[in-house]
DNA sequence: GTGGTCTAGACCACA
DNA sequence: GTGGTCTAGACCACA
């Protein structure tokens, strides 16, 4: 699972946000299923060359909003699925879209022209 | 033009880049003509209830990109259009449509579903 | 405010809990008011003696959990009153009232019993 | 007596504490009599699924207390009451009862309010 | 001035 | 082995 991670110290979002936008979007995107143990933290830490704090971070935040469990001792899992997890993988796309679609509707770019230009980066 | 404006101090983006991009999309959008008087950077601060020299750093790139100019003792305009205003608008949207269409990829979210969602969130 | 706070290191409760749990029965209790400004993070760390870090640790929590609003660049304040903190005090205290319940009954403490000894240690 | 154990790993309670306070509860509840035998270890670890270095903790524990007596090759039995176990159930509960009254009086809760919100718990 | 991020390193509790 | 906590200190972005 460690080969699925990545993450870039010198983009502008923040590391610790980065490891936890990738592992909400591997359980949702299902390659990480319910009760599937993780690698701990300082294995991700040292396969991502960061601080293990670092991880922690992002660990912490994922156990706060109900994404993996952590068992004292032992490593940590994918939590069960429950009502955090009924998230669909569109609802997590919301924000970007409605971000997208305010900036295109202010520059006169038409529904069908956005459609266009989605098409063209699909690809890539 | 500053009921044209608004700025949403809690969200995670910065209010200066906020208020920055919302100018650029109003010129390269139309509703900022070129020589087209722009308010001063204390009625845009006392307008939006922000910090005045947040407005001014705003203002402040927008000159250094050449999309305003600055007159001694006048209130900035829009600037002629020149090369760097051939923006176009599609071209402005292309960092934000690749950041979405990334994380609609991890998710495994497909070109057809995210055109719906897309459309569906089009009407508000 | 600050005089309302205060820590205890060597309690087994780690610091920063200690301290947004403190923050939480403020904000219930109605000892801080909606919108209120917070002292800094550096501030309250000055006050208790303890690293910035750690404060801004338990801040951190209250942010995400709706109780606090951080603005960039200036002080934080107590988040305007929204579904969150319809919590009342006494839903905050269930954890407590379970867990003891459930130890009473299986010392087999009567009900009557439990409230003559919660009655006796209420003045203390 | 393996049936009256349970226990949850995920609570912010230590299973080997969970484990020992549930323990002498039962000897003090007067479900467990003194000279009653006890599970071995690894039974009540494969009753509960934890590891079998937790149970022994609390175990050991337990025997240190004085409530419990480890003989050679045979299995462990409730002690003989002694002073040690003079102890009266609410005693027991008196940190619990502390700990709680201490934060029902910060979040401004009334005794009256207390002894109502301990009722409603009671019967569940 | 405000807060945010990250590191290195120490030390502890739990299983 | 696992994770949790805390510190000291550096550096950055924003208002």
């Amino acid at each position: 699972m460690l080969a699925l991670l990545n993450v870039n110290p010198s983009s502008g979002e923040p590391i610790y946000r980065q490891l936890h936008d990738q592992i909400v979007s591997l359980i949702v995107g299902g390659q990480l299923q319910a009760e599937e143990v993780l690698p701990s933290v300082r294995q991700m830490a040292e396969f991502l060359a960061v601080n293990p704090m670092t991880v922690s971070r992002a660990v912490q935040q994922l156990v706060d909003q109900g994404w993996i469990e952590r068992r004292r001792g032992q490593p940590s899992i994918v939590a069960t699925r429950t009502d955090t997890h009924t998230t669909s993988g569109s609802s997590l796309l919301q924000p970007k879209i409605k971000d997208l679609i305010s900036q295109a509707q202010q520059l006169g770019v038409s529904l069908a022209e956005l459609e266009v230009l989605i098409g063209q980066h699909w690809q890539e």
